[in-house]
DNA sequence: AGCACGCCGACT
DNA sequence: GTCGGCGTGCTC
């Protein structure tokens, strides 16, 4: 009888893995490391992950318990993906199970493996043409081992439009490099990025395939090692991409990775990847943490979107990530965007990452839209519209042509006030405006739950007359319906597409030409090519302008940028002219708005590249924050000044303690403390040593470490 | 984090 | 007399 110890990682917020002895019969094998085990933990018993074999443990025989069951149906996961864990756990200063588990499937931590072995047993079934799965399925008796007639060629790809020779060059470089590569690929909206994916990919695919046909013994072509994964910002908003790849690989397996799919798809798609079925991964940001064993190019689309950060829980950027793991296994990552983040954008301005740049619009007659800005001091606005933007709307109108309006603004107005008294719609459990929703008739906190009915009178002295101030989405839907009564107006915000799929119905209705003005937030600036949208209006984006944020300029750049792109994707304006875009502003010079006229990101990026470097900020500064909470600010800052004390370091910088920007969310008093080191290794060591004394204070604080943060 | 055990207030 | 409040302690 064999016996050993195994080390499994699980999710438990201890940041240790755990020894469990295995025993097995003759003819049983250890498990490998990354093979998924079931283990008794505490009173409950839990899945977690192989990470390790020894011959004797530390600790006493009485308290190592039994493994119970080993998930074989399913093979480990690999050495590489062990080591992306372990790098993510150690960089993110994370208990190596949390990084682990909760980005498998639920159907592979369940303590039954009905589903599991259910969604293997429809894979099985799907080695042959994806198309023909649905008839399989039916036909139980058959075994995966009985193949009918050969299948198409996989390699046989979708007609591709011809490339223009800066597409050509950027697909060139990607398809031929040789080991790690990261690849800016730098190109206006409507340049043509996707293609150069689409074809780099196939490219790949291709060479990988006649590789594989060339080996001894030759492998079957639907088998052929080439994985290549593509990460989008959020994929709802860009399902033309999903259907571009799916047209452009019609034998090839495609699979979809985001938290809005169904658990049994989830699985099946996790489990595709994994098992090298899938070809092309299709996923949002937590799809790097995916098993991907024969990947061969990692695509990061719109590479600057702030939905790559993870917000909560193991707080990772999958950009980063992504890089990692190219480099780890020696691959190229194409970092697409029109508008890079500024830490990509210095990476090639260093000559670390390879710049690829697509200047012009692929589409023959698109050209860049025309943007200026309108100056809110001289043209009033009505409605929160100037009269030269209803003049614009008016001649979309006249053409029969679409208008965006670009508002990051949802609900009706962002606060609710009594001019006799003063008070105003404060939030009881928050530091932030309860903000009005009309058609709810409701005030609602959006940082925490809360909701109440817009009072009928003031709640402090009884005035009747309360008034909305500013303005939001739904505020401007009512006075667009006001100013042109025959226009058919659409609002897409958070709140007019809570119902899953409904976002889709209304994008679906603004392509077919069912709108004539379409009003939005930040989730219509993305992915969409509306082919009769000529002008995009952005009602006023100033806030941003003067944010303590130093981050806010760069994002507020990209989002104009994105925006804007979305005007004249297709060609010239029924009069001959380009898309047009229209900022209102009360600062019609501000050298942002003057830099998004010109689109000269570069410009732009190269000033505030110089800003950071002189006030030392990222992406010339490393950054970690600790967080701490508590009912009382007090112990919160308390903790803070206590682990400021703890450890020194040379060229490590740990701030005073400060309340945090929204002190007080949910009744819960927060306070932050940012650690700075001009040193990413040095920070990281630092941590290291930090985290483990932190870990030994007895405390009733809650606290947590962001690396990398990107809201301070 | 869960999930227990453990010792003090208001209910059938 | 019990139900249940959440304080503190452990998980191989």
């Amino acid at each position: 009888m064999e016996q050993c110890i195994l080390q499994v990682a699980l999710d438990t917020p201890l940041h240790t893995v755990f020894d469990y002895c295995w025993r097995g019969q003759e003819d049983e094998t250890i498990p490998a490391i990354g093979q998924l085990v079931v283990v008794p933990f505490g009173r409950r018993e839990a899945v977690g992950v192989v990470v390790g074999h020894a011959a004797r443990t530390e600790l006493s025989a009485d308290k190592i318990k039994d493994v119970l069951a080993v998930r074989s149906q399913l093979p480990p996961l690999s050495a590489h993906w062990l080591a992306l864990c372990g790098f993510a756990a150690d960089y993110y200063q994370r208990p190596l199970g949390e990084v682990m588990l909760p980005g498998l499937p639920k159907n592979l931590r369940a303590l039954t493996t009905v589903a599991l072995d259910k969604a293997l047993k429809a894979l099985g079934k799907i080695a042959a043409p994806p198309k023909k799965r649905k008839a399989k399925a039916k036909d139980a008796e058959s075994e995966p081992a009985a193949e009918p007639a050969p299948p198409a060629d996989p390699m046989q790809f979708g007609a591709a439009p011809p490339l223009n020779a800066a597409q050509q060059q950027a697909v060139d470089v990607i398809a031929q490099a040789e080991g790690f590569a990261p690849l800016l690929l730098y190109g206006v909206t409507g340049s043509g990025k996707t293609e150069v994916y689409l074809q780099a990919a196939a490219a790949i695919l291709k060479r990988a395939a006649d590789a594989t046909a060339a080996a001894e013994p030759p492998a079957a072509p639907a088998e052929a090692p080439a994985q290549i994964l593509v990460l989008v910002p959020e994929i709802n908003l860009t399902p033309q991409l999903e259907g571009n790849i799916r047209a452009r690989f019609p034998h090839l397996n495609v699979v979809a990775l985001h938290s809005g799919l169904a658990e049994g798809e989830r699985t099946r798609n996790w489990l595709a990847a994994h098992l090298g079925q899938a070809h092309i991964v299709l996923g949002t940001r937590l799809a790097i943490l995916s098993s991907l064993p024969h990947l061969k190019l990692i695509v990061i689309d719109e590479e600057h979107d702030p939905s790559y950060k993870q917000q909560e829980g193991l707080r990772y950027s999958a950009r980063d990530l992504a890089v990692w793991r190219a480099h780890q296994l020696g691959i190229p990552v194409v970092l697409g965007s029109a508008t890079p983040s500024l830490e990509t954008w210095q990476h090639a301005q260093a000559g670390r990452y390879r710049r690829l740049e697509l200047r012009q619009r692929a589409a023959q007659q698109a050209v860049l839209p025309t943007v200026k800005v309108v100056d809110m001091e001289r043209d009033k606005p009505q409605d929160g519209l100037t009269s030269t933007l209803i003049g614009a709307i008016r001649k979309r109108l006249e053409n029969g042509e679409q208008s965006l309006l670009f508002l990051n603004r949802r609900g009706y107005a962002p606060v609710l006030a009594c001019d006799a008294c003063g008070w105003i719609s404060n939030c009881m459990r928050c530091d932030a405006f309860m903000v009005v929703h009309r058609p709810e008739r409701r005030l609602r906190c959006h940082h925490c739950s809360l909701e109440l009915h817009i009072p009928k009178s003031c709640p402090t002295c009884g005035n009747i007359d309360l008034q909305p101030l500013g303005r939001g989405t739904q505020r401007v839907e009512e006075g667009l319906h006001a100013i042109f009564p025959e226009a058919r107006v659409l609002r897409i915000d958070a709140d007019s597409t809570r119902l899953k799929g409904s976002a889709q119905v209304a994008f679906d209705s603004v392509h077919r030409g069912e709108v004539d003005i379409l009003i939005g937030t930040q989730m219509v600036a993305k992915g969409h090519d509306f082919k009769k949208l000529t002008l995009v209006g952005v009602m006023n984006p100033d806030t941003a302008l003067f944010s303590h944020d130093y981050r806010a300029s760069e994002r507020l750049f990209a989002q104009l940028m994105q925006v804007a792109g979305r005007a004249g994707r297709a060609g010239l304006s029924a009069d001959g002219s380009s898309g047009e875009v229209l900022i209102q502003t009360r600062y019609p010079h501000h050298p942002l708005y003057q830099a998004v006229m010109r689109h000269d990101y570069d410009g732009f990026a190269g000033t505030l590249l110089e800003e950071r470097q002189q006030a030392c900020f990222p992406p010339f500064m490393y950054q970690a924050l600790l967080r701490a909470e508590a009912r009382e600010l007090a112990q919160a800052v308390g903790f803070l000044q206590e682990a400021a004390a703890m450890l020194t370091a040379p060229a490590i910088t740990i701030n005073a303690p400060i309340p945090m920007t929204m002190m007080r969310v949910a009744n819960v008093e927060r306070a932050q403390l940012l650690v700075e080191c001009p040193s990413r290794p040095a920070l990281q060591a630092f941590l290291r040593e930090w985290l483990a004394e932190l870990r030994l204070v007895k405390t009733r604080v809650r606290w947590s470490l962001e690396v990398d943060p990107v809201d301070i």
